[in-house]
RNA sequence: UGGGGGAUCGUCUAAUGGCAGGACGGAUGACUCUGACUCAUCUAGUCUAGGUUCGAAUCCUAGUCCCCCAGCCA
């Protein structure tokens, strides 16, 4: 039985209990079957936090198996970044790691099989006369003149493409169904190509490598998978799963099931078009922190929990739909807001003098961690005559709701004290450049003696004792809430990414490393970059946090 | 035009003939040393038309719209 009992219901949970409850299977085996091909992406994510749930709810097995039967787009650092990433995300397979490639015998055993039970022929019809022959999606397809060789010789044949005697493409080994199928997969498919190419795993040994069909329902019944989850893509390819285990393979039979991918608004998943955005340089690489990659959520400071939380929250149907990134967004703030420890850091610096601050004096303050943690403990930070506060937290001439600093008015500057906006200081250009103002020695740590009140808490760093740091801020890499409408190129927003050079942050962030998670108080979540040193320390805005104030302002 | 699927608040998803519920988003308010968090209230939906039934998102009939399939890719 299902023992999860957060997990949301879904109709795939549905027929795993059924299955369970008619002893159909008393132990549940999945599997995740990524083609090495290129990176992980949110969508699999999806697949991969739904096959490994599902194994662990139920307290089965979940396999990763490498669908590596095509050596011309596969490559060893995919292997490798794939296995990084459903490890990153959580995940573990235990001695379960299966390629598909280390099968090559056992399919040709049971292509050999196929052949002598008369259901599979070598045809010599060209790639283009094959598909002149398959007919139509209206029109049914022809018999392949090379359809009734005998047995023998389909045997002869087939044994010396695996010896290598023809040219590619000149051959190829086909199941014998029905040419006439309204199913055009069902259309006596191709089960083995000719490809002299060398493999990342088998090398040369093969000349000969079974198509997708023939290799997934065998490598699934092979490794003993009970349920087999794939995309709605695959629905029509099911009758030709079923139709070659059925011929070759004993019972019990692996069940396919279908869901529909994930789509995220503003967001691209297509892997032929997120490796053109890597080629074409509109992004940095596959780990760029605008990617829907599992590695550019990574770096952006995405959270394994908060990923695998949303793909339980998203749940699996078999509509197609887009779901809202806020969805995402949310997620990883919910994480985030209980683990990040806070601190300060002024994106936009604005300097403030506080006239009645003795000057040369520093005094520590202290600061909570996390106010949501009371175990995060507490810090020191340095206060000092000269400071630095954000830009867009001073208005001159402020209107109504803004309740910050503006000349005249008193705010709290977080950890520290109430200052009083006392004078504007100008360029020749009306620029402002400085803000004077005095503090209230009384109001030290951030509270009145007098219960007066403030309606604004400012963030800030000391002039001199903060450090400088490049922020780089993100934004959604499209403009259009699905991006595959209409070209890409026109759809790009330019704003995705915003770097700032000038900010300053706490002190305390002198021994960051990349990775670390902090959230910038009142500005959002932000982790350091794989780019930052000791020397230059930057930071990448995983997530604004929510802005009830720029919501006010927008309208 | 053949075949295979799908349609429930703006979005995602439950309800398996018996009160259409949850989450995100949005709005309003409370709280607040983060305009954050939290809390409260509100918002808003069964593709259409018939039928069966005491009762239909669910069953039947007829439509409409959307997705997938004609690689020696997966």
């Amino acid at each position: 039985m299902d023992t999860s009992s957060n997990t949301p219901s879904n109709f795939i949970r549905a027929i795993i209990d059924e299955d369970l409850a008619t002893g159909k299977h008393r132990e549940i085996v999945t599997r995740f079957p990524p083609e090495p091909n290129g990176y992980l992406h949110i969508g699999h994510a999806k697949s991969i936090c739904l096959n490994f749930g599902l194994a662990k709810d139920y307290e089965g097995t979940c396999h990763l198996r490498f669908d590596d039967t095509n050596p011309e787009k596969e490559e060893i650092e995919y292997i490798n970044s794939i296995i990084e990433d459903v490890h990153w995300l959580g995940f573990d397979w235990g001695e379960h790691l299966y390629y598909a490639s280390d099968y090559f015998e056992q399919l040709y055993g049971f292509a050999v099989e196929l052949i002598k039970q008369g259901k599979a022929y070598v045809c010599d019809l060209s790639a283009e006369e094959i598909r002149e022959y398959r007919g139509t999606l209206t029109k049914p397809g022809k018999n392949s003149p090379y359809r009734d060789r005998s047995v023998e010789e389909n045997l002869d044949l087939f044994a010396r493409m695996r010896a290598g005697e023809f040219e590619e493409g000149s051959r190829v080994l086909r199941a014998k169904i029905d040419m006439t199928s309204p199913n055009v997969v069902m259309r006596d498919p191709a089960l083995y190509r000719i490809r002299k190419v060398e493999h990342h795993r088998t090398g040369d040994e093969w000349c000969i490598y079974p198509m997708y069909d023939f290799t997934h329902c065998l490598s699934d019944a092979i490794e003993g998978i009970t349920h087999s989850i794939c995309t709605l893509e695959f629905e029509n390819n099911r009758p030709l799963y079923e139709w070659i285990l059925d011929q070759v393979y004993p019972e019990p039979h692996p069940q396919q099931i279908e869901f529909a991918r994930l789509n995220l608004s503003y967001t691209m998943m297509s892997k032929r078009k997120l490796l053109d955005l890597v080629n074409r340089g509109i992004v940095q690489g596959w780990d760029d922190p605008r990617m829907p990659t599992i590695s550019g959520l990574r770096r952006r400071g995405y959270t394994p929990a908060s990923i695998r939380d949303f793909a339980e929250r998203i749940g699996v149907a078999k509509a197609n739909s887009i779901v809202d990134v806020a969805l995402l967004e949310h997620c990883v703030r919910e994480d985030l807001n209980k683990t990040a420890p806070r601190t300060m850091a002024v994106l936009r610096p604005l300097k403030v003098v506080i006239e009645n601050y003795p000057e040369g004096q520093v005094e520590e303050l202290e600061a909570a961690n996390n106010p949501q943690d009371p175990d995060a403990g507490t810090r020191k930070i340095p206060f000092a005559r000269e400071i630095y506060i954000e830009q867009e937290d001073f208005m001159e001439d402020p209107p109504k709701k803004f309740f910050r600093l503006a000349p005249g008015r008193e705010v709290r500057l977080r950890f520290a004290y109430f200052i009083t906006c006392t004078d504007v200081i100008k360029d020749e250009d009306g620029n402002i450049i400085e803000i004077r103002a005095t503090y209230d020695p009384e109001t030290k740590g951030g509270s009145a003696p007098d219960g007066r009140k403030v309606k604004a808490t400012l963030h800030w760093v000391a002039a001199e004792q903060s450090l400088p740091a490049e922020v780089r801020l993100y934004d959604h890499l499209f403009t259009k809430e699905d991006p595959n409408e209409g070209d890409v190129e026109e759809n790009l927003n330019p704003n995705s990414l915003e770097t700032l050079t000038e900010a300053r942050v706490e002190l305390n962030l002198a021994t960051v490393e990349p990775g670390d998670r902090f959230q910038f108080e009142r500005q959002g979540y932000f982790c350091v970059d794989q780019d930052s040193t000791k020397d230059k320390l930057v930071f990448n805005r995983t997530v604004a946090l929510r802005d009830t104030w720029a919501k006010v302002q927008n309208q």
